[in-house]
Formats: structure tokens, sequence, C-alpha cells
DNA sequence: TAAAGCAACGCAAACGTTTTCGTGTTGACA
DNA sequence: TGTCAACACGAAAACGTTTGCGTTGCTTTA
């Protein structure tokens, strides 16, 4: 069992100075060709790596971005994941990730657990709770710190900070366009509370896609569902309140709601009651996973490119880091939605 | 914009010496009440935090774990790693990401960057090519130096080390046991080539649990699908692939899917060819994710309890890292799998 | 032959900690 | 008054690197 080797042993083994050694590894002109080839044997038979806590201390960089968000067994954030661990592997980084659970407080002590030397900056999306006690003080502080943030899809407009974001609004407009030009009349929305600032969006597009013809919204067909938690547990409330909502209109002929499981349980009730799918009633989700594609019929849904979003944040980010000059100029990227027209819609 | 505080600076402000500081700060009985509190509250004031590089490098210790995976964009890893961050963190740990992509080289590389000093111990699941090759000398490598492994789910035997897997083997055996009970007469299963080791153990579970019913096992009810990627894009000669053993045994009336694309697209084609599920034909598929609950009907399946998966090589790992005797002892835990019944079984 | 140049290497500082081992200053005691 | 402990603190090493600069010993040049 050969354990790490060092530059120190190295020099011990082969009688010359660390300093030497390092040289020698590092091609360096002061080494002699005849001592340069003798340590880089010497280090390739031992299987010489460089400590990277070392580097890091020295260096004062650690080549490694710290991820923040809400939940991992998402199949929105499990792509942003892959998209930053895609670009951040290509320049050299490794990502770190840490899970708030939605909760302020463990986004609060994961951030202060990393941000003590352990990452360069930032890559996350806030917990739920953080936005509604909006309490953000623990992003200034990191930001003040001089490390910096690049925020996706949930943000906050207080922080200055890069950020990549889907374009919400222009998403649920475009989709609940799709569904008026489909011919419904009585278009409703399921969605999150106002607290949640993608879910506040989507409904101010699907509000203005209703003004640009001339529909006046009706309060009834506006359901603000309260997901503390969107555990799979308030499945059945979530169902019921759906069921109401159905009832409640029964010309109810197109839906457009702001996830995937808000739709696919929309499809179930639709179901129940039976209604046909997309002939009498036509149906929109939001984020492009799994669901939607494997349901039946398969859903008609917003792509927010998940991947896309954690590329462009790992770029935004690493920018940051290499720049030279600290000026200070944050840039907000829109990423485009795309509808993706399945089988939920005519 | 304060910048992070370091011991040295706080001894420069008050006029003392480094270690003092340092002590001070610990609560060492060598520093008077006096300087104690001054340095306390001046680090309180400066909201002072240990540099984690620093310490790692004292410590030879990171306090973090390297996970590698295949892919992160799947239920059953994320929701491995979920319980893999739960109690890392419970116990102080943080959690670093790499992904292999299922490739062997990205497998290597992303070893040997956390390797060199980021982590103190990997938990990881064997990418395909990997296995194809059964190179896994990377795995000896860093075991012998010292590092420990927990291995999940994807294992091989060859490597001496800690692991956490699920019955597969009885999984299946529960599964198919549970269609023939059901009054299934020609079951079919659609599993992977052997290579992956997971599928070539639901295979003979499968297998065992005929032959326990007397049942002989028919070649053209076996389907090995070639998933080189599992990629989406091949979900259309998946699907024909499976049409193909619909077309080759009229009197199908059970299918066991070792994982929920499988099954999902039996259903698909078993729609399409308008068989009732689970009136004319039932199905299970195998790993718990939300395809499974959400289809239509509900798919039953053998769950895998990933959460627990991860929770537990969590466990081996940081009990390994914190152990003090050096006896190398590995354990083998295996995690239950259960049958979830839904409606895709009578 | 003396000054200068050069090749090849080592020293030491630095990154930010913790910790062991001094060391100087008190006060008490004989 | 001299000795010794207790107290409070500082110096320095260590973790593993990189790098600017100093130091050899030798060869070249005028």
């Amino acid at each position: 069992m050969k354990k790490k080797i060092t530059l120190k042993q190295i020099a011990r083994e082969l009688d010359v100075s660390i300093s030497t050694v390092s040289k020698a590894l590092r091609n360096s002109i002061e080494i002699s060709e005849d001592t340069r080839q003798k340590v880089q044997a010497f280090a390739k038979f031992y299987n010489y790596r460089p400590n990277n806590i070392a580097l890091s201390l020295k260096n004062r960089k650690t080549k490694t971005i710290g991820i923040i968000i809400p939940e991992i067994v998402h199949h929105f954030f499990s792509k942003v994941i892959s998209g930053i661990e895609a670009v951040a592997n290509k320049r050299g980084y490794n990502v770190i990730v840490g899970l708030s659970n939605e909760s302020f407080s463990k986004e609060v002590i994961n951030m202060e657990m990393l941000a003590n030397g352990s990452i360069d900056g930032f890559i996350l999306s806030i917990a739920k709770e953080t936005l509604q006690q909006q309490d953000y003080h623990h992003f200034t502080e990191t930001i003040n710190q001089g490390m910096p943030i690049v925020m996706f899809d949930r943000v906050v407009n207080e922080i200055n900070c890069d950020k990549v974001i889907v374009d919400d609004f222009l998403g649920a407009k475009k989709a609940v366009r799709k569904l008026i030009d489909n011919g419904c009349k009585n278009i409703a929305i399921i969605t999150t509370k106002d607290y949640v600032s993608v879910g506040r969006l989507r409904t101010q597009g699907y509000l203005e896609a209703l003004e640009d013809h001339k529909i006046n919204p009706k309060s009834n067909l506006i359901l603000k569902v309260d997901d503390q938690l969107l555990s799979e547990d308030h499945l059945d409330s979530l169902e019921k309140e759906i069921e109401v909502l159905f009832k409640n209109s029964k010309k109810l002929d197109g839906i457009f709601a702001v996830n995937e499981l808000y739709a696919l349980t929309a499809m179930k009730v639709a179901r129940k009651l039976d209604l046909k799918i997309p002939e009498d009633i036509q149906i929109i989700g939001f984020t492009d996973g799994v669901l939607s594609k494997h349901a039946v019929p398969s859903l008609t849904t917003v792509s927010q490119h998940g991947q896309k979003i954690g590329e462009k944040a790992a770029e935004l980010l690493i920018n940051n880091l290499e720049r030279e000059d600290e000026e200070d100029v944050y840039e907000t990227v829109i990423i485009e939605t795309e509808l993706i027209e399945r089988n939920s819609t005519k």
C-alpha cells in the first residue's frame, strides 16, 4: 500500500531540495536536464500528483464551485447541475453540492460551511422559505466578502449579482396564447403562491395573454396552490383542490399549469371526470421533465432548458472568477423557453 | 466590502501573537480571561471563521466525500445523493459530485482529480463502460493509497471495499412470483445485457422464479436490450424491439421490466396493441421513480429505496474514516427491496 | 589573472491553521 | 533575598506547494 507521495519525500529520496523537485517537475530551465529527468522518472514511478489542498491554500483558489439548490431529486435541478458540471469540468473546476431542502437555515448553514475557503464562488437557486422571509443577508454578506454568486431560476432583484433565468413571463404567455389559438374559451391556471417568483411571473404571463385577447380573467379560474413543501403527501389535497376548480367551471376547456406535477394531476382529474384530452380539455405544463414526455397523453409543455441554464450559469461564474479587472458588471441572462407540442393539445 | 479576516489580521489589530488569538478563540485556559474576551469580541464583530482549506491541510482531512455516479439526471441516483448528503451533513461532511457519464475515462479523470487531497473518501457507482472493459485499476489504486471507497448499486466483487446493494436477485424473484401468483402464464422479461450486474442479477431472479414454479423459460420471452447509452433517442428502437417481443408471443400476459423506462415503454406498446392493463397483461417494473407513480395505470414496481442506499453508504464511509483502528473489514450491506403494488397488476 | 558571467541548485517566505515547547513576569514562600 | 510555581503569552514547526532570490562552483573573457 504505497501512500500518496509528496515533494518532500521525493526530495529526500533523491537527495536534492524540495524546490529543485518542484522546479524539475514544472520543467524549469533552472534545473539541469539530468536531474530533471531523474526527478520526473521518480515522480512518474510513484505516481506523484500535487496535493490539491496545498495548492488551494497557496493560490487562494480552490477551483471548486459551490452549488446550493432546494432539492436534488427533481428533474429540473439535476439537469441544471448536469449543465454546470459539464462546463465546470471542461474548465478545470469541480462541483460541490449543498441542499437547502427549501429551508432558510439549511441554506445559510450550507453557504457558511462552503464560504470559508472551500469554494471560489456560488451558483444557487433560492429556497422557498428564504423567499418567504425575504431575508437575504447571507447573500449580500458572501458577496461583500468578495465571493461571487450566480443565481438561477429563483432569483431576487434585491441582490446584485449575475443571474440566469428563463423568461417565465413570456413562456407562460406563449403557452396560454397557444391554448387560445387552439380554441379554448375558458382557460384556468394552476399556479403557486405569489412569493415564488417564477410562479408569480407565470401567472402574469397568463393574465397578459388573456388580456391581449380581450378575455376577462375570472378568479374562479385561478388556483394558487399553497405548497409549503410540495411534498408527495400533499398530492391528495392538490387533487381535491383541482377537482374543485373543475367543478366550479363546467365550461373549462384549457388548463395552464406552472409545473409538471400540477399538469399531471389536472390530467388525472380530467380523466376521472371523463373528459377527453385534448378533445374536451387541453393542458399545457411548464418544465420539460420525464413526466411530461411519458405521460399519457404526452404533455405539451414549456421547456426551460435546464441544462443550458446550468451551462450558462457556470460560464458566468467562471468568467467572473477568472476576470482580471475587478469591475462589477452583473449580467442577467435570459434563456429562452420553448413550447414543446405533444398530445395534450390539439 | 470587508474581506475574510484571518488570525494574523486579528493578531495584528489586537497587538498579540497569532497563537494567542488561536488559543483565545478555542477557549484555552492558557489565555487570560481578559484577552480571551477581547479576542472573541473582535472575532465575532468581524465574523471570523477559520479557513477550511488551511484546516484541511493541517489535519490532512477535508471532511468532504466524493461521489462519482454515471449520471445525475436520474431519479435513482439523485435519491441516493440526497441520502448521502443528509447523513454527511449531519456528521459535518460536505459532498462533492463528479459525473462519469457512463464513460470509463471520465470516471478515471474525475477520481484522479478528487483523490489528490480534495476528499477523504469515495462513494460511487460504476460506469457501464468500466463494467464492460472490466478495468478496475483506478479503484484498486485509490484504495491502495489509503482512500476508502464505498460502492453502491453497480458493484464488482473483484474490489475489496464496503458495498451497498439491493437484493436485485430477490427483488426480481418476488416480482415475477407475484406475476405468477396473479395467474400469468407467459411472462416475459425486458432486461439489459449481462455485463450490467444489476441486469444480470434481475434476470437470474426471473429465471429462478420461473423454475420454482416449474415453468420453462423461453428464449423468445427474454429481451436483452443493448442500451449503450439508454439515451432518449433510442426510445424508438426500444419500442420496436418490445413490439417484436409482443408479436412473437401472442399469449403474453405478464412482463417484468428491469427499469421504469422499459416498463413504461412496454405499457405503451400494450396500449398500442389494444391490450388492457392489468386485465390482459400485467406489468411490473424496477426502481420506484416518479414515472411509476404517475403512469397510467400506475406501475407496480420493485422499490430500491435509493435514499436508504445513500444513507447507508455514507454511514459506512464515515464510520470507516473515523475509525481509530485500521482493521480493514469490509461490509456488504443489502438494502431490502419492496414490492409496491399499484394498478398495473391485478 | 582577475573580473565577470552562467549554470544549477538551495533557502526561505508565503498561504492560514493548530499545537508544542519555550520564556518572561509575577507573586508566594522559606 | 533567593527559589520556585503559576500564569500569560510568543516562537516556531508542521501540513504541501510555488517562487524570488541568494549562493555556490565553474568557465569564459579581457
